[in-house]
DNA sequence: GCCGTTTTCGGCCCGACTGTTTTCAGTCG
């Protein structure tokens, strides 16, 4: 059982908790928990059969006893008894904006509401507004929630990262524009460089921030907005992305930005150290029990500073022990785009990319790389993509070719080598010692166990012409799950035979993922970070990979193309 | 339900907005 699912069951169990009146104490334990077992990179399953799982923070002995009884069985007890009394047309109605636990026990309770299909009978017969606390105007939210729910039953999805960056960096340039605009930076998860973003937020200061949330409201690409208050205002763009917009004072810019980059798992835990030790912390500044007096700050750094902490890089913000290391001092030198020195891993019209070998590499040296890998698929790759032996030998002359005519940016001769289902390599061996630099990764037969996958993979890693592994886990965010692979084998197997990891920077991927990779560095393996890139404008791509790098405490020495070319 | 240099009980982060009421509960981020 995956993580994933184990989560799953245990946020589902809180939803029911809720529904069924819990103390809102023990239900937030339950997502806490479910939180705590997504973020793990190995096995909580095997943790828990080994005795384990109450290590992980947040997890208990009551907790232990549901996940062991879950793995056992499939179900937890509590949700199987709770799911006889609670409908689950109930969980879907709770996903209804506006629609929290407490209103809908009450549609469940006093007017027989099981599911989505009774409420909207209910409100349409103009019963809903019968209820106190609920009027006419819950009644039409109801209705469209409803409408919506309809339209996408599994909720609104997540989108990748560079589907939401360039909007946001448009209207942060938007709101900078407006005379009353002092500052205005992209918050949230944005920011943070997350692999997916629900929405956008932007923070900004003014001395006249009703006139500023009013400018932006008016922007081509916002759809609709809220009320503009001297708060902000929240926005809908055309392309269906939420946009809150939060205001300030100047001297208060610290205090938002720092609130409003999160992640609430970060911020929740500063909060609570900050109480124990007499301190509030807001959005609006710091509030000191003994005098009462309350401090903002203009940076973040000094909001960090008067809590105890060094300052700490929004990707490190997600509560995986960045506020002890800051406070002791231990943060790690992360890695920045500008050290990155050659990107090994792109593909040309040889293969299934857009642009010839010389476009790639005049777009290469205008990064001011001073080396760049030709790696196309290799010849089992399909789609009429593939690339025989032959014309691979033809393309090594090429780029010797190419190296020895031109000053500028070396070339290296390489190959994205399919990892075939019984874990060989689909070019001899004689091809490949003519080959500087291998990736091997797997494209097809992503349905074998885990068992399977890991001795396939492992097969690669411990080939003695293989460089890297591509893509390790062949997850499409949003789209297809990572396949069965246990890493820490994987990890333990490329430590033992120098053998290095790419994290692949299209932001499709992101993989290895940021936890991946961290586990990556302390089994003491090297990191490449690459983009992937099918044409000259993908080379872009690795702002993601260093963003993923850094989200993963890496710095320049855990990274091999942070040097010069080695080989 | 978890947790502990206030440790086996009694706490557990913070504020804005909404819709409904006239002071607030519920929801959300």
């Amino acid at each position: 059982m995956s993580n994933a699912e184990i989560a799953a069951a245990l946020e589902e169990l809180a939803v029911l908790y809720q529904l069924d009146g819990a103390d809102r104490y023990r239900v937030l334990a339950y997502t806490n928990s479910a939180r705590t077992i997504r973020d793990q990179g190995v096995s909580v399953e095997e943790m828990a059969i080994r005795g384990e799982v109450t290590a992980l923070p947040g997890v208990g002995k009551t907790l232990e006893e549901k996940i062991l009884a879950l793995i056992e069985t499939g179900e937890i007890p509590a949700a199987a008894k709770l799911k006889e009394k609670l409908p689950p047309g109930l969980i879907e109605i709770n996903r209804i904006p506006g629609l929290g636990p407490k209103t809908v026990r009450r549609l469940h309770d006093e007017l027989g509401v099981t599911g989505p299909d009774d409420l909207r009978a209910a409100a349409e017969a103009g019963r809903v507004r019968e209820l106190k606390g609920l009027g006419a105007k819950s009644e039409q939210s109801i209705l469209e929630g409803l409408d919506r729910l309809a339209e996408e039953p599994s909720g609104p999805s997540r989108m990748l990262l560079d589907e939401v960056l360039p909007l946001a960096e448009d209207l942060v340039a938007a709101l900078r524009e407006h005379p009353s605009c002092e500052r205005a930076e992209i918050a949230g998860s944005a920011r943070r460089m997350s692999d997916t973003c629900k929405d956008i937020d932007l923070i900004a200061t003014s001395e006249s921030p009703q006139v500023l949330a009013v400018h932006i409201a008016a922007y081509e690409a916002v759809a609709s907005a809220g009320k503009a208050s001297a708060n902000g205002v929240r926005l809908e763009t055309h392309l269906g992305v939420g946009v809150d917009v939060r205001i300030v004072a100047p001297d208060a810019f610290g205090n938002l930005l720092q609130h409003f980059t999160g992640s609430a798992a970060h911020n929740t835990l500063l909060r609570e150290v900050a109480v124990s030790e007499g301190l509030h912390v807001s959005e609006h500044g710091i509030t000191d029990d003994e005098t009462g007096q309350s401090e903002t700050f203009r940076t973040e750094e000094q909001v960090y500073e008067r809590l105890g902490y060094r300052y700490i890089e929004p990707e490190l913000r997600e509560n995986r022990g960045e506020l002890e290391a800051a406070r002791a001092g231990e943060l790690p030198e992360l890695v920045e785009r500008s050290q990155v020195r050659g990107d090994l891993h792109c593909h040309t019209t040889l293969s299934d990319g857009q642009n010839s070998l010389k476009e790639m590499a005049a777009a290469a040296e205008q990064l001011g790389y001073e080396y760049l890998a030709i790696t196309d698929h290799s010849a089992s790759h399909g789609f009429g993509d593939g690339v025989p032996a032959d014309d691979l030998l033809r393309r090594v002359e090429e780029i010797r070719q190419f190296n020895e005519e031109s000053e500028g940016i070396r070339l290296v001769a390489g190959s994205e080598v399919n990892i075939d289902r019984d874990g060989t390599l689909d070019y001899d061996d004689e091809v490949l010692a003519e080959l500087d630099w291998v990736i091997a990764s797997i494209h097809t037969g992503f349905s074998k166990s885990e068992s399977a996958m890991t001795a396939r993979m492992i097969a690669a890693i411990e080939h003695p012409a293989v460089d890297c592994i591509g893509h390790a886990t062949g997850r499409l965010l949003t789209r297809r799950d990572p396949y069965p692979l246990n890493i820490e084998a994987a990890l333990e197997a490329a430590a033992r035979s120098n053998t290095a990891f790419e994290i692949n920077g299209s932001p499709k991927r992101r993989d290895l993922s940021d936890i991946h990779a961290r586990m990556a560095k302390q089994a003491g393996v090297k990191i490449v970070l690459n983009t992937d890139a099918h044409r000259a404008g993908s080379f872009d791509y690795m702002r993601y990979a260093v963003a993923t790098a850094r989200r993963a405490w890496l710095g320049p020495a855990d990274i091999l193309n942070t040097g010069p070319w080695w080989k």
